[in-house]
DNA sequence: CTAATTCAGGAACGATTGTTCCGTATTTTT
DNA sequence: AAAAATACGGAACAATCGTTCCTGAATTAG
């Protein structure tokens, strides 16, 4: 009955996360979105509503491609504890190539956003809990196959594993370089383990 | 030969740094200031010049005023792995009273601000440099008194600290409340040391 | 007391913000 | 082929942005 997009909306969505990542949400204007997608203002406000409405559903699907990515790498994984530091050495040459240094998106809009906006609050939430459970079952399956040490509660590691991937995406937003500085970080935090 | 400020500048110092933390730059508008501060228009921008440049003098101050508390207690001390602790309760105390919950002004400054302007960029990397040497020379100190293992290099026990302060303050700023989630981090953190 | 100086308050600036609306083009269904 | 429906591009909106400027009050030096 009607004429038919010219766009994919899944693309425009995965551009208007590269921006958002890049700029943040306030330090992004309504003509950047415009400008990087691609797409008429009319076509964007029709399709994805208002600014906050496209961050959010950006936010959304960078969770979730995140969320599975690492979920599966863990799930499928023989050594867990080798595979949680290929995680981390992943995040680390990410960290260092990236010519535009842009951090972890997640990150970024926790600190940005999660206090003024409730639905951003819950989508970080959201995000901390899963990947929660995420670490803590790897965990607890590496201690199981004796590779990780059970000196420690899996829940325990599995926060404590988050919290220094959190650190190091903070760390690569500043601009940090050194990848030594990195390793570093990654040797301390291996030794928990 | 003139009328004196009826504000101390200071003081107005103090007030843009609350409302940048908490608002962070973007978040935070010249109305905002005004309102905040409690000064004219005519004065704030008489004083500070613009408002780059009362977030960048707000910041430089914040980051003199933390590292000097941090660099006292932890050169004074007696027992550098026991301040360490308490400094890192001391932040998990702070991030769970705030009732408006605030992170690290630095670190969401970082997020925020480092790779877009070179003058943040410099306040927050001449930070980072302060504080690692800072905590290599605690960590040094500690080592040579016995409360620190020697199993790690001084310096990547600083780096590690560092990261996982950052983390913490991150994960105030997402609003988290649970204290046990702070607690499992900080245990499993000075299990290294 | 007078002159010089700098203050505070607020009106006003152009630029940019996010958003809406309208006319036209295009496609699908009847 | 006609009609209905939607996408598109861009003009236009009011609101807010950071900033400047003007006015009069206040204070100090001579």
């Amino acid at each position: 009955m009607a004429r038919t997009k010219e766009f994919n909306e899944d693309q425009a969505l995965d551009k208007a996360i590269e921006i958002f990542w890049h700029k943040g949400y306030n330090g992004t204007s309504a003509q950047d979105l415009v400008n990087y997608l691609g797409l008429s203002r009319s076509s964007l406000y029709d399709t994805f509503g208002d600014k906050q409405k496209l961050f959010s559903k950006s936010l959304s699907r960078y969770q979730r491609q995140a969320q599975d990515s690492v979920k599966d790498l863990l799930e499928k994984s023989e050594n867990v504890k080798e595979t949680l530091h290929a995680i981390f050495k992943q995040a680390v040459i990410e960290s260092l190539e990236d010519r535009i240094t842009k951090g972890c998106f997640m990150v970024n809009s926790s600190v940005e956003l999660a206090m003024h906006d409730p639905e951003i609050a819950k989508i970080v939430k959201d995000n901390s809990q899963i990947m929660e459970e995420v670490f803590t079952n790897a965990v607890k399956k590496g201690q199981e196959a004796g590779h990780i040490s059970k000196q420690m509660d899996a829940k325990v590691l599995a926060r404590f594993i988050f919290n220094n991937y959190s650190g190091i995406r903070v760390l690569a937003r500043t601009g940090e370089r050194d990848k030594q500085v990195y390793d570093d970080i990654v040797k301390a935090v291996f030794s928990v383990l």
